[in-house]
DNA sequence: ATAAACCTACCGAACGGTCGGTAGATTAAG
DNA sequence: CTTAATCTACCGACCGTTCGGTAGGTTTAT
């Protein structure tokens, strides 16, 4: 028997791998071994699977960063802990995360809409940490939400290219990157 | 009278607002005022058509910035320039750039893989002006192929958020980036 | 000069196929 | 016996593409 969830997963690695829009419901059903009617005894319409896989991926993410935020650490060494944890929660959930990142275009502007305020708490996790360290005087940056906006773009773009058996864990890659952006590449 | 340039122009705006496969040639006979067998006189298919803006923008964007590459700068300021160059030029041709980031994976595999190697040679001239950077001891970095991908990553991202009338002008914002990538976060 | 031949640009109609979604019968589980 | 799960069969709409044809300008042959 097929449970709606089973049935989200598949549509998560079906829609990261040809795009909501090239995605067929036949080709879902095909992955879970059901005819494509027998879908709509679990879900309603395609828009809600994608819509259930945007909000999944967003309260995934957002309680993962939101654990890290919330502990007491300097404003460096949180920053550091929340790239680790964000790369890797996206790692670990790859399908789902693409398709926040890459298919939350393809929603209907109704739904899409309901769907940024969600966008809009998570940045704010990334904001509070910048603003955390300007405060402290341990970082320094003229326009915080500017930064915000790099540090997310190097991460999210990272999953365009990421493949988990390349050289390099994403721990490593989360290292690198927040060395990057708490030190420069300039050498003094 | 309508030429393929046009046609090309205007696909292109369509599969950045639509995205490749929820854009119809219907649409993009519309937008040209013709009828959609119409196309087919200028046109071998849509695959075509995309293949054409992958092309024609990144020879764009390779030659905005081998231009600035090829200057005897040092390595500190031509990465500034490029950066500058590579996102005014991304957003100076707003349409073939996101359809060049975004939806070049709608390519069949055929087509996608006579694309890599341009996008190679494009990447090729970042990791240059790193090496030479830390050749001349002007950079620090211990992976120079992921600090290439971190750089790019911010950059392309941006595409899916600025919008030209907004507070910064793309100018500012990339005189930002750079900052923030030579001499990073931190205080000190 | 003139008429035949050709070319470019476009059109309406239609093709086979696939899309998301529905109706109603059938099977499986408790 | 009931209800949840899955099936077969089907729908109208739209997809990318092809076809036959046409209006009108340009070239070629006589």
């Amino acid at each position: 028997m097929m449970t709606r969830d089973q049935i989200l997963d598949a549509a998560a690695q079906i829609f990261r791998q040809k795009g909501y829009h090239a995605a067929s419901m036949q080709d879902i059903a095909a992955a879970v071994n059901l005819q494509k009617a027998s879908l709509y005894h679990h879900v309603s319409s395609k828009q809600e699977i994608l819509l259930a896989l945007l909000d999944q991926a967003l309260e995934l993410l957002f309680e993962r960063i939101s654990e890290v935020s919330n502990q007491s650490l300097a404003p460096d060494e949180k920053l550091r802990q929340m790239m680790r944890a964000y790369l890797k929660a996206m790692t670990d959930h790859f399908d789902l995360a693409t398709v926040l990142l890459l298919e939350h275009r393809s929603l209907e502007p109704k739904l899409h809409a309901r769907h940024i305020p969600n966008r809009d708490r998570f940045e704010a996790l990334w904001r509070d940490v910048i603003n955390e360290g300007l405060d402290a005087g341990a970082f320094q940056c003229s326009d915080p939400a500017l930064t915000v906006r790099g540090l997310l773009g190097v991460m999210n773009w990272t999953i365009t290219w990421y493949r988990p058996n390349g050289a390099l864990t994403i721990e490593q890659i989360a290292d690198q990157f927040a060395s990057l952006f708490l030190d420069g590449l300039r050498r003094r």
